[in-house]
DNA sequence: ATGGTTGTTTAACAA
């Protein structure tokens, strides 16, 4: 099974490029974020006319999540529990029925700049509650995975030029530490390993020439559980989606998991 | 230090 993570930076502008890429790369699951797009006026028919089951969580304007299926959905969950007060929309989850089922978490975790400030604090703060999520998935002994956009750059090697992230809440060491704090529950960053080359990018700002120069970062993450890693046999970037025309800042980022 | 770019939406905000 092919799962993949997009940060898609608005689904209605990025249609043409969004349907290219599923002809072409054809996965299995998708999870989308940025699609700033309400429920309704989210795209649906040419996703569904690929054949994928499609289940939204959209938000005017910014944020919101999706997820993508060819195989059928089940248990569909949105919104990251531990604060209904929150309501931005960064988080849908499914269990996806293939033979062995494989549980498939989409997030958009906070930028948090500026940092330190109230946006930084709320950060902070939504990656104690996806601790907790990522707690009770380890609980539950399955295949499962969380992919997403986490907005944090893991170690130096993940960007082109640390230095110049030294003070973003992207980069800062209390959001290393918190995201460390996740993945050390007993997760396995994907990326990380299968591919032993530093220097992988899945993010190019659109700004001063970022891709032209390769000044990219790698903040678009897959983390598995012991189960689901256990059954990773590759870890992907489609880093050429990024020089093409109307490009999101982000590419893809897949897995395959035997089935 | 500053600016540079894009999407959503029409004056900024978010990234």
């Amino acid at each position: 099974m092919k799962i993949a993570s997009y940060n898609i930076n608005g689904v209605k502008a990025r249609l043409h490029a969004l349907t290219a890429w599923l002809e072409e790369a054809r996965p299995d699951v998708v999870v989308l974020q940025e699609i700033k797009s309400l429920d309704e006026t989210f795209p649906r028919a040419p996703i569904e006319d690929l054949g994928y089951n499609l289940e939204t969580h959209g938000q005017k304007g910014f944020n919101g999540v999706a997820i993508l299926s060819r195989l059928p959905l089940e248990d569909v969950r949105r919104g990251l529990p531990g604060d209904d007060g929150d309501e931005q929309a960064r988080w849908i989850e499914a269990l996806v029925l293939a033979d062995t089922p494989v549980r498939v978490c989409g997030l958009y975790l906070p930028n948090g700049n500026p940092a330190p400030g109230p946006k930084y604090d709320y950060k902070l703060a939504w990656m104690v509650r996806l601790k907790a999520r990522a707690q009770a998935l380890l609980a539950a002994e399955e295949p499962a995975l969380m992919a997403g956009d986490y907005n944090v750059i893991p170690q130096a090697e993940d960007a082109a030029n640390p230095a110049a992230w030294a003070t973003d809440a992207l980069y800062l060491p209390e959001t290393r530490a918190a995201f460390r704090r996740i993945v050390h529950l007993g997760f396995t960053d994907a990326l990380r390993a299968t591919t032993r080359q530093d220097g992988v990018y899945t993010f190019w700002d659109y700004q001063a020439g970022a891709w032209r120069r390769n000044d990219g970062i790698r903040i678009d993450h897959i983390l598995l559980t012991p189960q689901a890693a256990d059954r990773l046999v590759t870890c992907q970037i489609d880093k050429e989606i990024r020089g093409r025309e109307k490009p999101s800042d982000h590419v893809p980022i897949w897995v395959e998991l035997e089935d």
